[in-house]
DNA sequence: AACCAGGTCTCGA
DNA sequence: TCGAGACCTGGT
């Protein structure tokens, strides 16, 4: 039983994190390289299978002051009202590089089709657990057979991901070294990625690497900006609409917007069938259509 | 059968 | 600096 405010439906189930489900009401997901099993009986949550309380303390940020935040992004009421309605929401610690790569083939993917994608990832490159699933793949497993990823239906994104795996491989991206400096300076070195923009930088900086400030605006937020705040426009204004309206917790605030905007997934991920896909995508980038 | 999806990229004004 | 358009592909 873990001793910190947790509502697993809405933490897991709001569209940070790719690899839970919830079958017979019970959430299985992989943390650690670990299969876990969770389940929430009358508010409480149990931990069904053997892991380190200190791994899951870490995963479910359980340091952080849910008090506190939840207050200082209720000084907005709209917000306010999310916090009530949707209470035992939290922000999840990611790994960096599981995170990275996850939402590196986000962009413009729906989230079922996103979970498609990262389970396809895992089956084909990463080890195999007990239990049945499989470890998200190490950069090192997946450029090992990068042909094969051609083969996984990433599309476009497909040589983004190869980009980043060889970045982390070859020690030229330290993420984890992200987390020490400050929010501007881990966004703007994240962006520097090929398919990494304004947007999935904030992911991984606010779902991987501590900046609680980080305000991912997708379309979803996009939306309940404009229509609960009039807030339009770039999305460096709207990003610093949000600084300034929710403060340092903004992450959070962004968190309670998206839920609002749209319902929680708990399907099993479907892993696409292994046809070949893929094939001009990884060697020609998005762009204009040259004729 | 269209249409859209937790965006990014490149180009032109 | 900003707005357009194009874009792999699988869900719905």
């Amino acid at each position: 039983m873990l001793n910190f405010t947790l509502d697993l439906d809405l933490t897991l189930g709001c569209g940070q994190v790719f690899r839970w489900y919830k079958e017979e009401g019970v959430w299985n997901g992989v943390v650690g390289g670990r299969e876990v099993r969770l389940r929430q009986v009358d508010g409480e949550v149990e931990v069904l299978t053997a892991v380190a309380g200190a791994t899951i303390d870490s995963y479910f940020r359980a340091d952080d002051d849910l008090d506190e935040i939840y207050a200082e992004i209720s000084a907005d009421p709209f917000v306010a009202s999310l916090v009530s309605k949707y209470h035992g929401l939290r922000l999840i610690r990611q790994d960096p590089w599981e995170c990275a790569a996850s939402y590196i083939l986000a962009s413009y993917a729906s989230v079922r089709r996103i979970q498609g994608m990262v389970e396809s990832l895992c089956t084909r490159f990463g080890r195999r657990l007990e239990g049945g699933r499989h470890a998200f793949p190490s950069p090192e497993a997946i450029l090992r057979k990068g042909e094969e990823v051609e083969s996984c239906g990433l599309g476009y994104r497909c040589g983004w991901l190869l980009e980043l795996a060889t970045k982390v491989r070859d020690g030229e991206l330290d993420l984890a070294r992200l987390r020490e400096g400050d929010y501007d300076e881990c966004v703007g070195e994240l962006k520097r990625l090929r398919g990494v923009g304004d947007k999935v930088a904030d992911c991984i900086a606010l779902f991987s690497l501590d900046h609680l400030q980080a305000f991912p605006v997708d379309v979803r937020i996009g939306r309940v900006l404009r229509s609960r705040y009039g807030a339009m426009g770039t999305y460096a204004k709207m990003r610093n609409f949000a600084a300034q309206r929710f403060g340092r917790y903004a992450g959070y605030a962004q968190q309670f917007l998206y839920l609002s905007e749209g319902e929680c997934v708990t399907g099993r991920p479907r892993v696409p069938s292994t046809r070949g896909r893929c094939t001009r995508a990884a060697s020609t980038p998005p762009g204009p259509r040259r004729s």
